[in-house]
DNA sequence: AGGCTTGTGTCAACCGGTTAACATACCTTT
DNA sequence: AAAGGTATGTTAACCGGTTGACACAAGCCT
């Protein structure tokens, strides 16, 4: 690979006239300019980012850690926080913690080791001292760890609200809501707060189903959800807590011969593209992915760059009416 | 941020002797090696990478391009790929390059000025030359480029075969295959061949419908769905090249009143998570992969370390049959 | 004529870590 | 006593690029 001192060589100039026209700083003739820049290209050179990042103690890249980025959702904010992350001039190491918190820790020192310039936790969290140990910008995505870690998250409780109140106004009777474990603190937990605060209040009789908190298997869902609505064959309105959940009470409402929404109408969470692909569509409440993942990169920039980034990043969700209510 | 310096002297003893303990090379007693391994973590010390990939030529690094991450099938490659990857001591840098060729040239230059050694490309395919310039381990997926270009893929005649066989062996007599461009030189147009050699070895009409190459928008297969099915009502038979397209079609069955399978039989291609989750249950032909996945990284590592590697990798594909057909 | 600006080169140090070569001291074995 | 092995330190160079300080030359303006 050609280095800064082949393209000197070859333009007849100093290794310090090839860095100035590199970086564009001190006086540089035209015609030196040009020479340089012909020179690269003859030599098909390209800087080394990595002696570059030693130096600047910079790296231009950001860390994200996902559960897993086989999971629609993460795939999407994935791919949203990459796309937006690359047009601001980062770059994006990838993470499956696969929801393992010492795997998690693992990719934490591999990101530090490596010098990324910043942190997107969208995976379990560690203890608080883990994060003040690092020195680094992190951003997490719906947690909450410190008040000093600034984090994205949506209204999760107005997202709770409306999903229950559209149950209700379609006439459900008897409701229940599938999320995550409640005993880890996390921010959606409050669509169930509001999933209980509604339906306490126009006394509707509901069940909470849980899943485990490193299950990402759709079978368990899927065999929860059975379970559910066997022992209550009269639940009429399901809310879960992503759209995933959603196509697996789908199914299961199918293989019970539920009709959705006739029988069963059924919420969802996120609006990931497989809300609106499946037949019938999804009725979600939209978390705006797009916007909260460039809200993440931008966090990560403004920490980077020393501006001071507010701790509470908190965008409004959107009730999607599709075909399952 | 610590480094080998500030560990040496909160040891006691010379940076070379850091460097040795850390790389296990030469003579160290064991009270050393202690004396600095405590000291490591008293500064909370981890090496720098960046300065070690400087020095070594070598950053552990793979860049992955895909034409998108948020696309189910390319959410599991790239999650099976670094987990892979990282266990094997790799970091990977996820790049979407939306089929745009501009985008993926950019991507390459960036991958090659942060020195990453290899990159798995599963995204479009730029002229041959620019991969010959690179001078950097590539492995394509799904994708041919030179003889000296290590691929990795599965059967896709005997997956285009399987597939059609199946249809006919489940009565239909009129049947069609959606995929991509057939212009594009990519290893999936087997598929089709296998397809309209079996279609036509039986007598069976058949259509084609082409996808627009850079174009993964559902609603794009939706109405090419329903053109050819309201076109051709008396089609009885679906091949599609993934199975978000398979999605795509039973929702379009769905809406022209034919059911699957009773009136219209449908397989999907890759046998990613969604085809199992949705109800009912698509059955396609399983590409293995976790398989292919390991198999990519795999290459790279051995090509980084100069190890000979074939450049033709085929695996077998699997059908799985479930309720579509 | 002198001062200022433009343009380029030289030199050295640095970013963090690695490593070879050699020096020194001590211990064990022949 | 001598040779070889163990253990640690010193020195210097390197990986590729950046940059400050200073030198030197040329041109322009006051």
């Amino acid at each position: 690979m050609p280095t800064i001192k082949d393209v000197a060589e070859r333009a007849g100039v100093s290794v310090t006239t090839v860095s100035r026209v590199l970086n564009n700083r001190g006086y540089i003739s035209e015609a030196t300019r040009k020479k340089v820049y012909k020179a690269m290209e003859e030599l098909d050179y390209q800087p080394n980012e990595v002696a570059r990042s030693l130096f600047r103690k910079r790296s231009n890249i950001i860390g994200l850690i996902v559960p897993t980025v086989a999971h629609p959702f993460f795939a999407e904010l994935t791919a949203y926080v990459e796309t937006y992350a690359y047009s601001r001039g980062y770059k994006v190491l990838i993470c499956n913690s696969q929801l393992d918190a010492s795997k998690e820790q693992e990719y934490i020192w591999m990101l530090r080791r490596n010098q990324v310039d910043g942190i997107i936790m969208a995976s379990h969290t560690l203890e608080v001292e883990e994060y003040r140990k690092l020195n680094l910008p992190v951003v997490t995505f719906e947690r909450f760890i410190s008040s000093r870690i600034p984090y994205v998250t949506s209204d999760n409780y107005q997202g709770g609200k409306l999903a229950v109140e559209l149950l209700l106004a379609r006439g459900c009777t008897k409701i229940a809501h599938m999320c995550g474990s409640l005993h880890l603190d996390m921010l959606a937990n409050q669509r169930h707060r509001a999933f209980m605060d509604v339906a306490e209040s126009r006394n509707v009789p509901f069940f909470t189903v849980e899943t485990d908190i490193n299950v990402f298997e759709i079978d368990k869902y899927e065999q929860m959800l059975l379970a559910l609505l066997t022992e209550h064959p009269d639940i009429d309105g399901l809310f879960l807590n992503s759209d995933i959940m959603a196509i697996a009470a789908m199914k299961v409402c199918r293989k019970l011969g539920r009709r959705v929404p006739e029988d069963v109408k059924i919420i969802g969470y996120d609006d990931v593209s497989m809300a609106s692909l499946v037949s019938p569509q999804i009725t979600t409440i939209r978390q705006p992915l797009a916007e909260m993942s460039k809200l993440s990169v931008k966090l990560i920039e403004n920490m980077v760059e020393g501006r001071p980034v507010e701790v509470e990043n908190c965008l409004p969700v959107e009730l999607v009416e599709r075909e399952t209510t």
